[in-house]
DNA sequence: GACACGGGAGAACGAACGTTCTCCCGTGGG
DNA sequence: CCCACGGGAGAACGTTCGTTCTCCCGTGTC
């Protein structure tokens, strides 16, 4: 196996099981296990723990951001792209797998100890926010709007992980199409 | 030292430590420590650490709610009353102690794991949610409102746990102000 | 005064786990 | 064929931490 595919495939086995486990209740062993990497590569590949649940986080966040991109990116209206973010959410909640928000639950887990993994956080929801900012630019509507509609995205998000139902995500969308309508 | 005072001193360091460094990252030798309640005597009290947490979260969520109910109660007017709980929300961002909701942290640390944790979280956020149902309904305004405003209050948590700020608190306030006056 | 006992301090124990090390094998080059 | 070497399997090591145990002291009772 070479050092790509080994690579790929701890990072998938990370990602499994981490996401759905919560990151410090699986131990590097559990990533061998299911990955088939053996531990000295594991080491060679991330040479600690945490540079493996970084790179989790990283390349999750450029494919979560890549795919609700290319969802939005079907609808043509600049209004409904942004109402289309919220069908994308409701979804991601309807999946098997959801267990809420990746880095929001990172956060709550690590968010005290690991400054790199803070960082990580904020940087992924201030891209979040940007995104949002940019199709609530593409509609021409005004700034002000996108706070909103980002707090009413990430209250989806909890909600959803908590509760696991899709719903919030039908309440999130509802409550955004009334603020785009307001005046 | 009484078996009460011993009690409420060991919650009290379980919920600093706890709050502010994570769950996973204290150990009874800690709260221990910042208790001066010895560890024969917190094992007498709580006897595994996932009591302990539980009994941190239950008396967290009493305290909380009530102090929310009241501060919102000292408005006369049930639609300030809802605005109220935003301004609420605003001064909790603004505590020097605040490091998020300590539930959604709980819920990404052990959501995963714990069953009972997982349920208080879910409890105490109900609670919040139908809180708000019961402000909605003294406003005489539509029940559909409750989940959106939930949603407003929820991601304004978790946005400014992640980025320190209090503006989440803001926008979220002003969002409800314009969700409150639609039509 | 003798003694039972609740409690404090902290050592001890055992499990979990991150990380490293040992041993061995298969392979490719000389 | 020999050998160097990259890699696999998994044992080993050291630390952390939840939990329990040991030892000792102060107090209240007869």
């Amino acid at each position: 196996m070479d050092t790509a595919t080994a690579r790929e495939q701890a990072l998938d086995a990370a990602e499994r099981l981490f996401y759905g486990r919560g990151i410090q209740s699986v131990g590097m062993d559990d990533i061998r296990g299911a990955s088939g990497v053996s531990l000295k590569r594991l080491y060679q590949l991330f040479p600690a723990k945490e540079q493996l649940v970084e790179a989790y986080l990283e390349r999750r966040d450029v494919r979560w951001r890549g795919e609700l991109a290319a969802y939005v990116a079907r609808e043509q209206d600049p209004k409904q792209r942004i109402i289309a973010v919220f069908d994308w959410l409701q979804e991601w909640f309807g999946d098997e797998e959801f267990r809420g928000c990746a880095w929001i639950n990172a956060y709550g887990e690590l968010g005290a100890r690991s400054d790199r993994v803070a960082g990580q956080v904020r940087a992924h929801k201030q891209a979040f926010r940007d995104y949002l900012g940019s199709l609530v630019a593409g509609a021409e509507l005004p700034d002000a709007l996108t706070g909103p509609l980002h707090l009413l995205a990430e209250g989806a998000m909890v909600t959803a992980g908590v509760t696991g139902s899709t719903r919030p995500a039908a309440e999130a969308r509802q409550a955004a199409r009334s603020l785009l309508t307001v005046r």
